[in-house]
DNA sequence: CGTGTACGTATTGATATAAGTAATAGACAATAA
DNA sequence: TTATTGTCTACCGACAATATCAATACGTACATC
C-alpha cells in the first residue's frame, strides 16, 4: 500500500513547505497594503508633518538592515568585520533605562566594545600589532572619539610593558593606529612615548630636545600613573627638565628631590619583592635563621594562619612589641606567651588596661596587615607548593598510593596538566601568528581556538593548571548533584577563576608603577601621588563576558578529565586486581526529560574530600580579613587590598549595577558606606571552646546533632522483584531517590563543614573581619562564603566578638536571656527567661565543664550556641562576683517576625501591632499562637454550624501548624503554596489521609482568612504595593521605538524605588535570551543579559512586595548599625537578628527602636508613591475601555486617520511617536508650534479628560485596547497605630 | 451519514448519540467517524481472535465512544469497561448506558467506571471491586484471548504513559500479568514515529529499543496528518506493517494519530536490567559506542576489550536488539562495573 | 560586464530527551481558531 | 479578536539544559548570456 522510500518522502516534504512559506508571504503583504477607507478626513499639517517618517519608518523597517556590529560577540577575532560597522552617531550615544527622569543610562553595544576591549588588551600586550589594529579599528566605529584614544591609550600601555618596544617602535605603532583606526593621541599617548623613552632604552635628551613647549611638557607629566614613579624620578634628572615643566602636583616632590638629591643607592624595593615572593609555605628554617631561638614570641609567631612565613623583620619588630606590652603582666602570663601557649585572643584576653589593648591592637594590626598582603598575594601559590609537600613526603616514605593523599594526588595531576596546557598555548600563540601547524591529535579547529586564544594565554600554564584543579574540587565541595557537578557551573568557575588571576596579576603590575628603585627623598610621596592617580582613572577593567570564561574553562577541563587517573584495587576470585580510572569524567543526567551535563568524580576521590584539609587552597577573596577590610566609600571596594568587590551584589542585571553606580557617585550612598563599615569593622575571634567540642564530634564520624554521619554509602531500598506492580515500582524509585538524596546532602553537608571548619581552625586565636557587600534590596551579607556568622547553629556558635566587655548586672541578665532564648525559652518574659537560666545554672556549668558527657546543653534548640553561653557563663560563675565578668559572646536581638512588623507600621494595625510587639506589653506576643487561636476560633464556629470538617479540627489548631504560613504570606505566599505548606504539617498532627487534601483545603482557606483580619491594613499596602508593580512592569515607556537598532523590548520598565537611605534597588527580573556556545566538554547555554529585555511581569509583581519590605529592614538594620557605631558599640547582624556585647544589650535595644520610628514616622508608602510618578511619569498602561465608550470613537477616528495617511495600520509605536512629539512642540520656542500642538489631537492626547482607570475593563475581551498615562492608586489610608509606641516595647526585638 | 447504519459494526441504538459532536474533547484526538472506525476495525480483524463468551475489554479514555461502541458492537464482548473521568463524558456514557437499558437491556455489556485511566489502582480496583471477574493466566507465546485494552492516549502529555506502558511489557507486572494481552492504542503520531522506529532511524530512542526487546508491535493505521503520506514514521515500518491511512477529516481535533497493536514480547526487563541506567548516557549523542563508553562510568572503557567492532562503531541510534544483549553481557564482565544503584542518576532538583 | 545558478557553509529554530502528572485554584501568558 | 490551553505558584543569599538536524541565510565560484 504504502511503498515508499525516505529521501523520496522528505523531498516532498520539503516542496511542500517552501510553497507554504511562499503564500503566508503573499497573504502578508496583502494585509499590509490594504488601505482603510478612503473618506477619511486629513489629518492636520504639524500632525501630516511628523507622518511623512513614519511612512518611511514602514520602508525600512522590513528590510532593515540588521547592523553586524550585534554578531560581535558571537565572533572570534577573526571574524571581525570592522568595515561592516556602521553605527549612526546617535546610536552611540547613552541611552537611559527605565526612565528618563533617572539620571542613569546604559551605553549601546557596551557588551561588544568590552569583548572587544579585552581582546585589544590581549593582543597589545602580547604585541600582536595588526590584531590589535583590528580591534582598535572595529572599536572605533562603536565608541566616540574620546573613548577610542582613552582606549588607544590603555593598549599603547600595554604594548610598552614590553621592554624590547623601542619609542621609535611605539611612535610607529600610534601612527600605524591613527592612520588605520582613526586614533587620535593625547598628552597620555604622549606620556606613554616617555615612559618608553625613559624606561625602554631611549634617548631622554634627545626627546626633549625636540619638546620645546615647556607647558605641553607640564601637561605630559601630569599622567603620573602611566609614567611611574621610579620613570619620574628619572625625568627630574634630565637636563631638559626645569621647574617650569612640572606640575603642581608633583612640584613639591620635585623641589624635595632637586634639594636632597643623592646618588641614587639601588634597593630592592619591597614592593617589587611582591611580584615573584617565593613563599615556601612550610618552609619554616628561614625564619628561625633570622628569629634567635630564645627570641621572646618566636612560638607566638610561628602559631601563625595559613602556613605562612611572616616577614622575619615585621616578625620580630611584632613580637618585641608585645614583649613590650605584656611587661607589666604577671611572670606566669608572659612565660605562657613566650612558650607559645598562647594565641593572640589569649594573649588580648590578658591584658588589663585600655591603654594595652589599644596598642597590642594597634600591633597586631600592623603585623596582621603584612600577613594579610601575603595572603592575597600568595593567591594559589600556597596551594600548589601545599601539593608538593604532601607529595614529596610521599615519596619520602615510599608511599605510591596518592589516594591516600589528596594533596599528592592534586601534585601528580598537577604536574601532568602542564604539558597539555602548555602546548595548548604554543597552538594558540601560532594561531594568533597565523602560523600554520600541524598536529595529528590536534581536533580543534582554528575557528574554535580564535574564541579563547587571547585569553587562554593570559595565565600561565602552571598557574592554570593550580586553579582547575582547585576548582573542580571545590565545586565538588559544594555539592548538589550527586556524586559531581554541573558542568556548566565548572567550565565557567574555572573560566572565571582564570580571569581572576589574570586581573590580580594585573593589579601586581599597578603596583609596579609605585616602585623605587633607588633610595631617594620624596620617594614615598611619589608613591602617594602615583597610587592616587591610579585611583583616580575611573575606567574599570571589563569583565570577560561569559561565553569566554565558558570557553577558557571548557579547554582546561577538557585536560584535567584527558589526565587525572586514580588507582583503583577490586578482589575477584583471581586475586586481586588493578586499574587506573579517570578522576573526573563528564556524563549527563537527565531531569523530568532536560538533560545537562555533569563532571563527576570517581567515587575513590569523592570518599577522601570531606576529610582533606583545604585551607591552603582557598583563595583569600573567600576568607575572612586579618585586618579591617577598607571602608566602602564608592561602588568597589570594601574588600581585600588587591581585590575589589561591588557594593551590590547582581546577577546579570546591568540596570541595578548602573542605577546604584550612579547612585554612588553623587554621594547618595554615604549613609548606606557608613552602616556597611560599622559591620565591616567588627572584629571577631573564633570560639576555641565551642570548637574543640565540635571537632570532638566531627572526628568522631558520628551523627550528633547538626553534624552529619560520615556514609559509605546510601540506604537504598530492599530490591524489588520484577514484576511488581508499576506503583510499586514508583514508590520504589522515589524511596531510592531519596536515599540517594539523604546521602548526597549528608555528604555535601560534610564537605560544607569541613570548609567551615578548616577555615575556622586556621584563624583560631586570630582577629578577624567580615566586609559586608549588599543584596539588591540592601540587605548586607558578609562577602567571604564559606565561614562567616550567616551561617546555622554550629556556625554561628564558633564565633565571639574579639572585643570583650565587663558584663555588668544587665550583662548577666542578658546573658541569661541569650541562653533561654537559644535553649528555645524565647516566648515567656524576660523575667522568665531569666529565671529558666538561674534555674538551669547548674547544668549549663556543668555543660561547659564537660560538655561530651553532661549533655543538658544538647537538648537545647540551638544546641551549640546554648553550649556556647554555657561556657561563657561558667566563666562567669566562676568569678567571685559574675557581674565582673568581661564577655565576649555575641548575645542576639531578634524581631518577633521581622516582615510583619514593618507592614504593621506601615499599616498601622492596632491588633496586629500587638501581636508583633510593637507595642509595649509585659509579655512578649507571639504572633503564630495569636493567628492560631484565630483560625481555632473561625473553625470552631463552623463546627457548631455542623461543618463536618471543621468538628474534625475543632480545638485542634497548633502553633506550628500555621507557622510557615504565616512567615511566608510576607513573601507574598500564594494559596496553592500554603497549601502544600499546611498538608505537611496536617499529615504531620492528623495522619496521612486518603482525601486529606480536603481537610487541608479548608484550613488553609481559614488560615488565609485569619492572617488577612488581623492584619488587615497590612494587607492593604500588601496588595498597593502588587497593583503598583503590576502596573510598571506592564507599562510602555513614552520612548519606546525611538532608538531604532537597540532592541528595546515593549514592556521594560522595572519596578525601581529608592531606600530611605538613599539606595536605588532596581528589580532584576527580566527574560534573558539565551545562546549556547561550544566548549570542549559540552555546549552550554549563557544567557545574554541586558537591562532591556521583556520585563519578567510575574516576578516583578510577586517580588515587590517582599522586597519592599527588606529593603526597609535592611534600612532599620544599616541605621543601627551606624548609630551603634557611634555609640561605640560593637555590631553585628543577620538581618533582623541584631547583635552585641551582653553588657550594651540595652543600649543596642534603645538605639534600635529609635531608629524604627525614625524610619517609620515618615509615610514611606505615599513616599514611595511620589518617587514612583515621578520615575514613570513617562510611562502608558495599555487599558482596555468598552467598545461603546465615547473615547473609544475618538481615538478610532484618529488612528484612521492616521492609517489612510501612512498607508498601513497603526501601531503602538507610531502612538507613542505621535505623543512623543506633540509633547517636544509643546516645549518649543516656536508659539506657532505651542499652538499647533495644542491643537494637535493623538490618541494619547484625547484621553486627557477622563480617566480611564475607572471605566477599564480588566479582561481584554470586548474591548478596545488604548493607552493612557500611568496612574497609581491612591496609598491605603494607616491605622490607628501610633508606631512611637515602639520606644517602651521591650518585646520588640527580644 | 445515511448509510451508517449499514455498517456492520455500528449499534443502531447508539446512533442518536453520535450524530452530535462532543463540546469538548479533553485534549484528546479521537475518531469521529463511522466509516473510519469501520474501516480501521476491518484492518484490525479482531473478530475471529476472540470469543465473545470470555472475552472482556478495558477500554481507557473512550472520549464521546464512537470507535468503542463499534468495537463493542464488533466483538460483543462479556464485560466492555469504559473509564473516563471527565464530566461531559461521564455524563455522555450514563445516558447513553442508561438508554441502552432501556432499549437493547445494555446487552452490549457496557460498564462505565468514573475513574482516572491514568491511575494504576483504578486497573486493579476493577477486579477488586468485581466489575471483571478475574483474567485468566496465560502463556506468553500466543496472544492473551479473553483480556483486550484498549486506550486513546493522544493527549501531549500522553506519550509518557504509552512508555510506562510499555515498561509493564518489560515487567510483565500490571495488566500485562496475565500474558500476553493485546493493546489497541491511539497514540500521537509523533509518539508512533519515536517508538516504532527501527535501528538506525533518526528518531530511535531509548524506549523504541525497549519496545523491540520486550513487545511485538504493529503499527495499524495513521491519520493523514500531511500531504505526504507517513512523513515521519520509518519506512520500515511502514513497508512491514502497511498501515491504513484515516482520512484527515475522520477526527476530532486533529489526525496526528498512530493506532498501535502492543503486546509483551518474548524478552522481559531483566535482559539487560544491568544496563538500562546506563542507556540514556548512550543516547545523548549520534557518538559511536567507542566514544560513549567513557561517559557511563569511571574506566568503563575497558569494556572496548569486550566488544566487537562492529558494535563498537555503531552509534546508539543503530543498536539492534541483538548488540544491546551483547554489550549487556559484555558489562556484567566487567570487574569495576558499579552497581545498579551507584549508576543511578539523579538530578540536583530531586537532591534538594 | 553583469547576472543567474549551483553549491557550500554559518546561523537559526525545532524537536527530542525521561517516562507518573500527586492535588489543589486563580491569574495570566501563549496559542489556536 | 476570542476561546482554549498551558504555566506557575515564597523573597533574598544562589548558581543556568543539550544535541542534533532541517531550513534558512549568506557567500562564492562559475557559467552563460
Amino acid at each position: 500500500m504504502l511503498g515508499l522510500n525516505r529521501s523520496l518522502l522528505q523531498k516532498c516534504a520539503r516542496a511542500r513547505l517552501q510553497l507554504k512559506a511562499k503564500s503566508a508571504i503573499r497573504e502578508h503583504t496583502s494585509i499590509a497594503t490594504n488601505p482603510g477607507s478612503s473618506t477619511i478626513p486629513t489629518p492636520s499639517l504639524f500632525a501630516s508633518r511628523f507622518l511623512q517618517p513614519l511612512k518611511e519608518i514602514n520602508n525600512t523597517r522590513d528590510n532593515l538592515v540588521v547592523n553586524s556590529a550585534n554578531k560581535i560577540t558571537s565572533s572570534s577575532y577573526l571574524d571581525l568585520l570592522p568595515d561592516a560597522y556602521e553605527i549612526e552617531e546617535s546610536d552611540r550615544e547613552n541611552k537611559h533605562y527605565t526612565s528618563k527622569t533617572d539620571d542613569v543610562t546604559r551605553k549601546p553595544y557596551e557588551r561588544e566594545i568590552n569583548y572587544l576591549r579585552n581582546m585589544l588588551e590581549s593582543f597589545s600586550a602580547e604585541s600582536f600589532f595588526e590584531r590589535t589594529f583590528q580591534i582598535l579599528k572595529s572599536l572605533s566605529k562603536l565608541v566616540n572619539q574620546e573613548e577610542l584614544t582613552q582606549f588607544g591609550n590603555r593598549s599603547l600601555e600595554a604594548i610598552t610593558r614590553d621592554p624590547s618596544m623601542k619609542p621609535e617602535a611605539v611612535k610607529k605603532v600610534i601612527k600605524q593606529m591613527e592612520e588605520f583606526c582613526k586614533f587620535k593621541p593625547d598628552e597620555r599617548t604622549e606620556a606613554i612615548v616617555l615612559k618608553s623613552v625613559v624606561q625602554n632604552g631611549g634617548d631622554l635628551n634627545a626627546y626633549f630636545a625636540n619638546l620645546k613647549d615647556r607647558r605641553s611638557i607640564k601637561k605630559i607629566l601630569r599622567n603620573t600613573d602611566v609614567i611611574g614613579a621610579d620613570n619620574m624620578f628619572q625625568i627630574f634628572d634630565s637636563k631638559d627638565i626645569d621647574i617650569s615643566c612640572i606640575p603642581g602636583e608633583l612640584m613639591e616632590v620635585y623641589k624635595n628631590y632637586k634639594l636632597n638629591q643623592q646618588d641614587g643607592e639601588v634597593v630592592e624595593d619591597t614592593i617589587k619583592l611582591q611580584q615573584n615572593i617565593e613563599i615556601n609555605a612550610l618552609d619554616k628554617e628561614n625564619l628561625d635563621e633570622l628569629l634567635p631561638v630564645d627570641s621572646f614570641g618566636l612560638k607566638v609567631v610561628r602559631h601563625s594562619l595559613l602556613g605562612l612565613k611572616p616577614n622575619p623583620e615585621l616578625a620580630v619588630h611584632f613580637t618585641s612589641e608585645i614583649e613590650e606590652i605584656v611587661a607589666d603582666l604577671g611572670e606566669e602570663t608572659r612565660k605562657e606567651i613566650k612558650d607559645g601557649k598562647l594565641n593572640y585572643h589569649d594573649i588580648y584576653k590578658r591584658l588589663q588596661t585600655d591603654e594595652q589593648r589599644t596598642t597590642y591592637d594597634e600591633a597586631l594590626e600592623a603585623f596582621n596587615m603584612e600577613r594579610q598582603r601575603q595572603i592575597e598575594i600568595r593567591g594559589i601559590e600556597g596551594a600548589k607548593e601545599k601539593w608538593k609537600h604532601d607529595f614529596e613526603e610521599a615519596q619520602k616514605r615510599g608511599d605510591l598510593n596518592l589516594n591516600k593523599s589528596m594533596n599528592a594526588q592534586c601534585y601528580d595531576w598537577y604536574q601532568k596538566l602542564i604539558p597539555l596546557i602548555e602546548k595548548e598555548h604554543e597552538l594558540c600563540k601560532a594561531l594568533l601568528n597565523d602560523e600554520k601547524v600541524e598536529s595529528k591529535d590536534d581536533i580543534t579547529t582554528a575557528k574554535e581556538r580564535a574564541f579563547y586564544a587571547p585569553f587562554l594565554i593570559k595565565v600561565g600554564a602552571d598557574k592554570a593548571a593550580v586553579i582547575t584543579i582547585l576548582e573542580l574540587l571545590k565545586l565538588n565541595a559544594s555539592g548538589g548533584t550527586y556524586g559531581g557537578m554541573r558542568a556548566a557551573k565548572a567550565v565557567e568557575s574555572v573560566g572565571r577563576a582564570i580571569e581572576q588571576e589574570f586581573r590580580s596579576s594585573n593589579l601586581a603590575n599597578q603596583e609596579y608603577k609605585m616602585s623605587v628603585s633607588r633610595k631617594v627623598a620624596g620617594s614615598s610621596q611619589m608613591k602617594n601621588i602615583v597610587r592616587k592617580s591610579i585611583d583616580s582613572l575611573e575606567e574599570e577593567d571589563p569583565e570577560w563576558d561569559r561565553a569566554t570564561r565558558t570557553r577558557v574553562g571548557g579547554v582546561l577541563i577538557s585536560f584535567l578529565m584527558a589526565i587525572a587517573k586514580v588507582k583503583v584495587r577490586k578482589q575477584t576470585s583471581n586475586g586481586p586486581i588493578e586499574d587506573y580510572h579517570p578522576a573526573f569524567y563528564h556524563g549527563m543526567q537527565f531531569l523530568g526529560g532536560q538533560r545537562f551535563g555533569v563532571i563527576k568524580v570517581h567515587n575513590e576521590i569523592f570518599k577522601h574530600l570531606s576529610g582533606t584539609s583545604f585551607i591552603e587552597t582557598i583563595q583569600p577573596q573567600s576568607l575572612p580579613m586579618l585586618v579591617k577590610p577598607r571602608p566602602w566609600e564608592s561602588f568597589y571596594g570594601g574588600t581585600g587590598l588587591y581585590s575589589k568587590s561591588p557594593l551590590v551584589r547582581m546577577k546579570d542585571a546591568p540596570e541595578t549595577e548602573a542605577y546604584v553606580k550612579a547612585a554612588a557617585k553623587r554621594g547618595n550612598l554615604q549613609e548606606v558606606f557608613d552602616g556597611l563599615n560599622v559591620l565591616g569593622t567588627t572584629a571577631w575571634t573564633i570560639n576555641k571552646k565551642v570548637f574543640d567540642v565540635i571537632s570532638h564530634y566531627w572526628n568522631k564520624g558520628d551523627e550528633f546533632l547538626t553534624i552529619p554521619p560520615v556514609l559509605e554509602s546510601a540506604k537504598f531500598p530492599p530490591k524489588l522483584s520484577p514484576d511488581a506492580d508499576p506503583s510499586e515500582r514508583f514508590d520504589h524509585a522515589k524511596a531510592t531517590i531519596k536515599a540517594v538524596r539523604e546521602f548526597s546532602s549528608s555528604r555535601s553537608q560534610r564537605c560544607d563543614y569541613n570548609y567551615k571548619l578548616e577555615i575556622a581552625r586556621g584563624f583560631i586565636g586570630e582577629k578577624l573581619y567580615f566586609p559586608h557587600n549588599l543584596d539588591f534590596r540592601g540587605r548586607a551579607y558578609p562577602i567571604s562564603p564559606h565561614l562567616n556568622h550567616l551561617g546555622g547553629d554550629l556556625t554561628r556558635s564558633l564565633f565571639l566578638f574579639w572585643e570583650g566587655k565587663e558584663l555588668g548586672e544587665r550583662g548577666l541578665e542578658w546573658l541569661k536571656v541569650q541562653l533561654a532564648n537559644v535553649y528555645g525559652v524565647d516566648k515567656a518574659p524576660i523575667s522568665e527567661r531569666i529565671q529558666f537560666a538561674t534555674d538551669h545554672i547548674e547544668e549549663a556549668i556543668k555543660s561547659a565543664k564537660d560538655p561530651l558527657n553532661h549533655k543538658w546543653w544538647t537538648k537545647a534548640e540551638k544546641p551549640w550556641q546554648a553550649l556556647s553561653v554555657c561556657f561563657e557563663l561558667a566563666e562567669a560563675y566562676a568569678l567571685p562576683d559574675p557581674t565582673k565578668f568581661v564577655s565576649y559572646l555575641p548575645v542576639h536581638q531578634d524581631g518577633t517576625c521581622n516582615g510583619l512588623q514593618h507592614y504593621a507600621a506601615l499599616g498601622g494595625d492596632i491588633e496586629g501591632a500587638n501581636q508583633v510587639n510593637l507595642n509595649p506589653s509585659d509579655r512578649p506576643q507571639d504572633v503564630y499562637t495569636f493567628v492560631s487561636k484565630l483560625v481555632q476560633n473561625r473553625v470552631n464556629a463552623d463546627a457548631e454550624k455542623g461543618h463536618d470538617i471543621a468538628i474534625f479540627f475543632k480545638d485542634k489548631i497548633k502553633r506550628k501548624v500555621v507557622k510557615q504560613t504565616v512567615m511566608t504570606n510576607v513573601y507574598g505566599v500564594t494559596f496553592v503554596g500554603a497549601l502544600a505548606q499546611i498538608k505537611k504539617q496536617v499529615a504531620q498532627h492528623f495522619g496521612e489521609d486518603q482525601d486529606g487534601h480536603i481537610y487541608t483545603k479548608y484550613l488553609t482557606k481559614q488560615v488565609f482568612e485569619s492572617i488577612r483580619e488581623l492584619f488587615e491594613n497590612a494587607h492593604l499596602i500588601q496588595d498597593w504595593l502588587g497593583e503598583a508593580a503590576k502596573r510598571i512592569s506592564k507599562s510602555v515607556s513614552l520612548d519606546y521605538g525611538e532608538t531604532s537598532n537597540n532592541q528595546v523590548e515593549l514592556h521594560s520598565s522595572a519596578v525601581i524605588w529608592t531606600t530611605p537611605l538613599g539606595l536605588p534597588c532596581v528589580q532584576p527580573y527580566r527574560v534573558n535570551k539565551h545562546h549556547s556556545v561550544k566548549t570542549s566538554v559540552q555546549d552550554v547555554l549563557i544567557s545574554n543579559p541586558s537591562g532591556t529585555s521583556t520585563i519578567d511581569s510575574r516576578k516583578q509583581q510577586a517580588g515587590f512586595p517582599p522586597n519592599f519590605i527588606h529593603s526597609l529592614d535592611a534600612t532599620h538594620m544599616l541605621m543601627t548599625a551606624t548609630n551603634c557605631g557611634e555609640s561605640g558599640l560593637q555590631f553585628a547582624s543577620v538581618h533582623d537578628s541584631f547583635w552585641t556585647h551582653a553588657a550594651n544589650i540595652d543600649a543596642m535595644n534603645e538605639i534600635l527602636r529609635e531608629q524604627f520610628v525614625r524610619l517609620h514616622t515618615q509615610n514611606l508608602v505615599q513616599i514611595l508613591r511620589d518617587e514612583f510618578v515621578e520615575r514613570y511619569q513617562r510611562s502608558y498602561q495599555i487599558l482596555h475601555i468598552p467598545l461603546t465608550h465615547e473615547l473609544t470613537h475618538k481615538i478610532k477616528a484618529i488612528k484612521k486617520q492616521w492609517a489612510t495617511s501612512i498607508k498601513r495600520a497603526v501601531t503602538i509605536t507610531d502612538e507613542l511617536y505621535m505623543e512623543r512629539k506633540r509633547l517636544e512642540m509643546l516645549q518649543s520656542n516656536n508659539p506657532e508650534e505651542v499652538e499647533a500642538a495644542k491643537r494637535m489631537e493623538t490618541t494619547i492626547s484625547v484621553v486627557d479628560g477622563y480617566n480611564p482607570y475607572e471605566f477599564c475593563q480588566p479582561i481584554k475581551r470586548k474591548a478596545y485596547d488604548i493607552l493612557a498615562p500611568i496612574q497609581f492608586p491612591e496609598v491605603p489610608p494607616k491605622g490607628q497605630f501610633d508606631v512611637r509606641k515602639v520606644k517602651d516595647s521591650h518585646y520588640f526585638f527580644s | 451519514m445515511s448509510q451508517v447504519a449499514n455498517l456492520r459494526s455500528y449499534n443502531p441504538a447508539l446512533k442518536k448519540f453520535f450524530d452530535k459532536l462532543p463540546r469538548f474533547n479533553y485534549g484528546k484526538s479521537q475518531l469521529k467517524n463511522p466509516e473510519a472506525c469501520q474501516l480501521l476495525l476491518d484492518k484490525l480483524n479482531l473478530k475471529p481472535q476472540y470469543n465473545s463468551a470470555n472475552l472482556d475489554i478495558i477500554d481507557a479514555t473512550p472520549g464521546f465512544g464512537l470507535f468503542s461502541s463499534m468495537l463493542n458492537h464488533e466483538l460483543r464482548p462479556r464485560n466492555h469497561i469504559l473509564i473516563d473521568c471527565h464530566d461531559e463524558t461521564i455524563k455522555r456514557w450514563n445516558t447513553q448506558i442508561k438508554t441502552l437499558h432501556s432499549t437493547t437491556g445494555n446487552k452490549e455489556n457496557f460498564k462505565f467506571v468514573d475513574r482516572d485511566p491514568f491511575s494504576w489502582a483504578t486497573y486493579s480496583n476493577l477486579y477488586k471491586h468485581e466489575l471483571l471477574p478475574p483474567t485468566k493466566q496465560q502463556s506468553y507465546d500466543k496472544m492473551h484471548d479473553e483480556l483486550l485494552v484498549v486506550a486513546n492516549w493522544t493527549g501531549t502529555k500522553d506519550e509518557a504513559i504509552i512508555a510506562q506502558w510499555i515498561k509493564c511489557c518489560s515487567h510483565r507486572n500490571w495488566l500485562m500479568k496475565f500474558g500476553k494481552v493485546r493493546m489497541i492504542l491511539f497514540m500521537p503520531s509523533s509518539t508512533a514515529m519515536k517508538f516504532l522506529s527501527e535501528p538506525g532511524f533518526r528518531k530511535r530512542n531509548r524506549t523504541a529499543l525497549r519496545r523491540d526487546l520486550y513487545t511485538d508491535s504493529k503499527l495499524i493505521a495513521i491519520g493523514e496528518e500531511s500531504d505526504v503520506l507517513g512523513e515521519g514514521y520509518d519506512p520500515r515500518v511502514l513497508v512491514r506493517d502497511q498501515p491504513m491511512v484515516i482520512d484527515k477529516a475522520a477526527f476530532i481535533r486533529n489526525a496526528a494519530v498512530a493506532i498501535v497493536e502492543l503486546s509483551p514480547g518474548k524478552h522481559t526487563s531483566d535482559a539487560i536490567a544491568n544496563i538500562d541506567h546506563l542507556l540514556s548516557t548512550f543516547f545523548v549523542t549520534g557518538a559511536t559506542l567507542r566514544e560513549q563508553l567513557p561517559k557511563i562510568a569511571a574506566g568503563a572503557e575497558y569494556l572496548v576489550k569486550l566488544l566487537p567492532d562492529e558494535i563498537l562503531d555503531k552509534k546508539a541510534g543503530e543498536f539492534t536488539t541483538d548488540d544491546i544483549l551483547k554489550i549487556s553481557h559484555a558489562y556484567e564482565q566487567w570487574p569495576f562495573k558499579p552497581s545498579v544503584e551507584e549508576t543511578f542518576d539523579i538530578g540536583e532538583e530531586a537532591i534538594r
